[in-house]
DNA sequence: GTGAAAGCGCTAACAT
DNA sequence: ATGTTAGCGCTTTCAC
């Protein structure tokens, strides 16, 4: 059965302890500065021995400060998310900050951020890959304070954080084009609504234009940013006429579908294509062979993005920041020169 | 810089809005019985003209309910976690609740907790696997709400939820057996502080000694429960006399680790030595060969244990309650009969 | 049925 | 340097 639960000590049992007023307790609690050392060794004293623990509530409906933040992200099934929320928390708990995650799940999800923000939360952090929903104008109109992960914003108002996604394409390309391959596909991601995915697009394609590669439209593949469009998109390259010798894949997951792909019709990764992945998740090493992926500074992304929400928080003159993380290839088993590829001819005709 | 919020619309300008008082306006927000149709019309209408948002703090301050439940985690290490994460998530929301994320980062938990407790969060579900802090006692005398996952628990009183470790090893061991194999290994994880891994040592050893299966203290190892362990106690498997021709892991990541110390020493799974896991993460379907592995029913786990903890915060006759969930056997390609193993001989010496 | 009034625990002027 | 007072937005008696 559900019996009472303990009172808790208040501010005002804290008082009658320390024999002050309960303002005098909130000040020391809040570290003011002009209070008699004494009265705070007595406040500190009484505050032990009673173990007093601030109520949150109460201290932010009286204008004090609730120190959580929000994070906003869509779901749980991409596992680059996590290694950003890693990254979150970390910071958050460095900084002082309590964490409230809230997932859209597709509800309602205007009154449900407003219900955040009006009230439980100083700020937001927003990890929703794909088309903003009209709260982050609301949020922008109002002043609150948030930051966009993995987004480009909608004006130069947002604060953003994000990879470096068409310079982490361009060298991921490149990287196929020193190894020899002519012919490069690539599997796209979610090209219509989401930024990473065409920023890479893009970086692909100014590599392959800068270094006069022959470029075709039947080379670039789109879907989502999963498994099964990663088999899918490399089926239809593999059934062309003159498949690519390496494919550029937009993330792990696609990279790790394309892959499978390619072992079940008997062929063989790196010898007759050559894959890149990137975001590096963890498990782009479990592959095999391992697969060689643009890593996203995936910790650092969230670590920064918290930083800057907090200074949009408890800095009166914040600039709204865009931040660009910088991306880096990591090299493993999956690609290797074309020239023993049952491919290269037909690559090269 | 930092401009002024706007101000948010309170109960008191809906109750303007509507003409009445606003101790009417609260009354329809809670859905109070006796309020005259045609009013809690009015009020309604108020609210969505004025797009009325109820302040959580204040709410749950002046008594009601915060509709909020702490999450507690130790970290995110470990991607078996996440699963878990989603189905409370999951749960949650389709309850009404709110998730406050703590992960508990070595800090004085205690008055953290405390502090979550105190007033943010009318429950606490703790996913802390290790032994428990002084904090849950604490818990226990206020007759806080909570649930312990993946944790036995100290006493009676406490409300659990855990995957079928034992039974789950039991049928790991036994189709190792069935498979053919007399000599078995364990890489037990850690034993000395989580429930999970000596349940699922003790499954093993029951089922080595119902089958009557030589045992031997030399065949199990134990650690942690990550990757690197995994290929440490593989090794000194290997390095045995007599090595093992099936070795059962604690977890997948455990399994992981061992594979490849067994392919770095140019021995196959499963030919030479087959390999069952324990929790069935994403990353047990990426390994090649597959990993055959005990599935727990991880989003399973996570909504249980959400809707246990709902109905502690909400029944007033609640009994604590104890809840094991049956694990799965998933057969992927990581076993087979030892007959072909190059230690098959050494083995039934 | 509905309004008035008293807090919930705290912060932030305003006094002194 | 510290006490007094008025709220923050809401729920909940207690009246009418």
């Amino acid at each position: 059965m559900h019996k009472q639960r303990s009172a808790n000590v208040t501010i005002f049992d804290v008082a009658r302890e320390a024999g002050v007023s309960y303002s005098t307790v909130s000040r020391v609690i809040n570290n003011y500065e002009f209070v008699k050392p004494d009265t705070q060794e007595k406040v500190r004293a009484a505050m032990e021995k009673l173990g007093y623990v601030a109520n949150l509530k109460a201290r932010s409906l009286a204008g004090g400060r609730s120190q959580v933040i929000g994070l906003l992200v869509f779901d749980f099934e991409n596992s680059y998310q996590i290694g950003i929320i890693k990254g979150i928390d970390d910071e958050a708990s460095a900084l002082g900050y309590d964490l409230m995650l809230a997932t859209t799940h597709g509800r309602k999800e205007r009154s449900y951020i407003t219900q955040l923000t009006n009230g439980l939360v100083e700020g937001l952090l927003i990890l929703v890959p794909r088309s903003l929903d009209a709260y982050v104008e609301d949020l922008q109109k109002q002043n609150f304070p948030y930051v966009l992960i993995d987004h480009q914003g909608i004006s130069a108002q947002d604060n953003t954080v994000n990879a470096a996604n068409y310079q982490g394409a361009y060298d991921a390309t490149k990287y196929l084009i020193d190894l020899g391959h002519r012919r490069i596909g690539m599997i796209a991601g979610p090209l219509d609504n989401i930024d990473s995915a065409s920023d890479r697009l893009k970086g692909y394609e100014a590599a392959i234009a800068d270094f006069e590669i022959s470029a075709a439209e039947e080379l670039v593949c789109s879907g989502d940013y999963f498994e099964q469009i990663g088999a899918d998109c490399m089926n239809n390259l593999l059934a062309l006429s003159r498949p690519p010798t390496a494919v550029f894949c937009s993330s792990d997951l696609l990279a790790i579908g394309a892959m499978k792909a390619i072992s079940d019709r008997n062929l063989r990764v790196p010898e007759d294509i050559s894959i890149v992945g990137f975001d590096d998740v963890p498990e782009a090493s479990y592959t095999t062979p391992g697969l060689t992926t643009v890593k996203q500074p995936l910790n650092e992304i969230g670590r920064v993005a918290t930083r800057v929400l907090r200074d949009a928080i408890e800095s009166h003159e914040f600039m709204p920041q865009q931040i660009v993380l910088t991306t880096q290839l990591v090299e493993r088993k999956s690609c290797t020169a074309p020239y023993g590829s049952v491919f290269y001819d037909a690559a090269n005709s």
